[in-house]
DNA sequence: CGCCTTTGACCCGCGC
DNA sequence: GCGCGGGTCAAAGGCG
């Protein structure tokens, strides 16, 4: 995001009592205060004095409103603008998939047995800290289907992860939680190729395979299968602080570790591990939509790990050779 | 104690 | 029908 569309140098005004450029002002009201304050004690106070202390201190707090409403109107402007983005990249992304979705159905009209139900135009590169992945290619050789029946709907979506060719750990950090279940040596590979299933919600049907590339060991090869039916783990973790929050309280920018160290109590439904299901969202009053459309925009746009990788994630779209033809 | 990994057994689809 | 190979199950063990 533009660093520079929002002016973070808002001149927050938070000690009280200097207005003036003078730099000796702060000093001298205070010490005005303070001989006002002891001619209090003194009994020497006059209503005069009193009526003009009054006066700076509403003025100071009109003052704090005033600048609490830009804030505020800043945050939703950064919010609106986070959302247009988000609604153009989706717009996109379902341009390039209807695309692809057609050029799919052209070329596997003739085919004998079509590689599984496998979308791929539902790959996607992931970029997690730490590690270096890569969008990938398909080819109809790679990881035939063996099972067409089932997975018509699937959601097949790959990424390649850059390893050391000397790390026998299939792991793929992607931020959801899985359950190892399965581990085989395939024939066209000697690496064995490890199989997972998504534990974070007991009902989410995505599975995940990984396996190092065959020609390059340096790469790890991870398959998702279908769609998670519940929020990424970091985002959840957002939502549920949010839930905790009274709307009319301030909220602080908490990091997602932070918000898992809290123990919250939402106001709404929540199930066993406290998450928001999308139909419990969806039930939810609109004005309440908005308000955690607004919180997870904020929180997003707060969090540098997300800002890095949306523009990997972009950048990786535009040095793709195929992009421009795809969309 | 609960969660996760390991690993051998089993299931199922496909080709011959 | 049989064998092969990929995918899944489930018991056992490890770990925090």
């Amino acid at each position: 995001m533009d660093s520079e569309w929002v002016n973070t140098s808002l001149g927050l005004n938070v000690i009280p009592f200097h207005p003036a450029s003078d730099d000796q002002a702060p000093v001298k009201k205070q010490q005005e205060l303070e001989g006002d304050y002891a001619k209090v004690f003194e009994g020497h106070a006059s209503v005069k004095q009193e009526a003009a202390a009054s006066h700076v201190l509403t003025e100071e707090l009109n003052r704090i409103s005033l600048e609490n409403k830009k804030l505020t109107e800043m945050l939703t402007a950064l919010c609106e603008n986070y959302t247009n983005l988000q609604s153009h990249v989706k717009e996109l992304m379902t341009t390039k998939q209807q695309s692809s979705d057609q050029n799919d159905l052209a070329t596997n009209f003739n085919k004998k047995r079509k590689p599984d139900s496998e979308d791929y135009s539902n790959m996607i590169g992931l970029t997690s800290p730490g590690t270096n992945t890569e969008t990938s290619s398909i080819s109809d050789e790679e990881y035939p289907c063996k099972r067409p029946k089932e997975n018509m709907n699937l959601k097949i979506s790959r990424v390649h992860v850059r390893t050391e060719a000397s790390d026998t750990r299939l792991i793929v950090k992607d931020g959801y939680q899985w359950r190892k279940y399965g581990q085989k040596v395939t024939r066209d590979n000697p690496s064995p190729r490890a199989y997972y299933k998504c534990s974070f919600a007991p009902s989410c049907p995505v599975k995940k395979k990984v396996q190092k590339s065959a020609e390059n060991p340096c790469l790890l090869v991870a398959t998702y299968e279908g769609e998670h039916n519940h929020m990424h783990p970091e985002t959840r973790a957002e939502v549920t602080l949010i839930g905790s929050i009274s709307p009319n309280q301030q909220l602080s920018p908490l990091s997602p570790s932070m918000a898992k160290r809290t123990s919250p109590v939402p106001t709404f439904s929540c199930d066993k591990n406290n998450n928001l299901s999308p139909r419990e969202i969806e039930g939810a009053p609109p004005a309440f939509q908005q308000f955690l459309v607004q919180q997870m925009a904020s929180s997003l746009t707060k969090d540098p790990n997300f800002a890095s990788a949306l523009a990997a994630a972009i950048s990786g779209r535009f040095s793709d050779h195929s992009w421009m033809g795809n969309w």
